[in-house]
DNA sequence: CTTCATACTTACCTAAAGGTAAGCTTAGCT
DNA sequence: AGCTAAGCTTACCTTTAGGTAAGTATGAAG
């Protein structure tokens, strides 16, 4: 997904390209509020593979998502204010599967 | 973005592989309220291609987000109950944005 | 001083999303 | 009958996310 100058800045976008990919939300709530080491962090989101993990996370820190202290990864402030929209997309995930369910 | 039997049933997963793509949100959208026919949305999400949106529309039908009544395509209901997710989106892309501002 | 775990990096491959361009079918003017 | 627009489809190409497997650097532990 590119940003091409005419695509004009919509919000929508803005969030796809940051999140919309397989890893990037997953990581962000598998954080949480702590600080967590790599290999850690490889475990709470098992399975998922070093190299997907480590280029994953540097494209989180470029978008000031995620940074490093102490060899751990934190969320930033830009990272903690996903709270609501993951709150969102787990409560959409739920309720999609619930409507499909009736009948 | 595949479903494996290995990768267990995670609402974020299913949400990011219903709506993950490019335009599927864009999509649900512009549809609003009402039901849309085909040139009429390809305008109001310019620049699509044909293709591109006739597929995506497919991939919409088949995971029951979007009908068809008319000639016109409308939201379903799990299409509309996307509403939240979709408030969620905009405010986290305009949030970041403003986070990023504030050197 | 060697072995192991951590934290990556590198090389390579594949599938799929997305894009361009062109064609095709059907219905409705005129 | 001929032309146009709507709504798709088809063929083709490129890019990139994601995956596998292996290698490397560093430090701590035994």
């Amino acid at each position: 997904m590119k940003t091409s100058p005419l695509t004009p800045r919509c919000p929508i976008r803005t969030t796809l390209e940051l999140l919309g990919g397989k890893w990037q939300l997953l990581i962000l709530d598998r954080l949480g509020e702590e600080a967590v080491a790599f290999t850690d962090l490889k475990l709470r989101l098992h399975p998922i593979s070093d190299k997907v993990l480590a280029h994953t996370l540097q494209r989180l820190r470029e978008s000031k998502l995620v940074d490093v202290v102490g060899g751990k990864y934190r969320r930033t402030k830009a990272g903690t204010a996903t709270g609501p929209l993951l709150a969102a997309i787990v409560a959409y995930g739920q309720e999609y599967e619930r409507l499909l369910a009736e009948t």
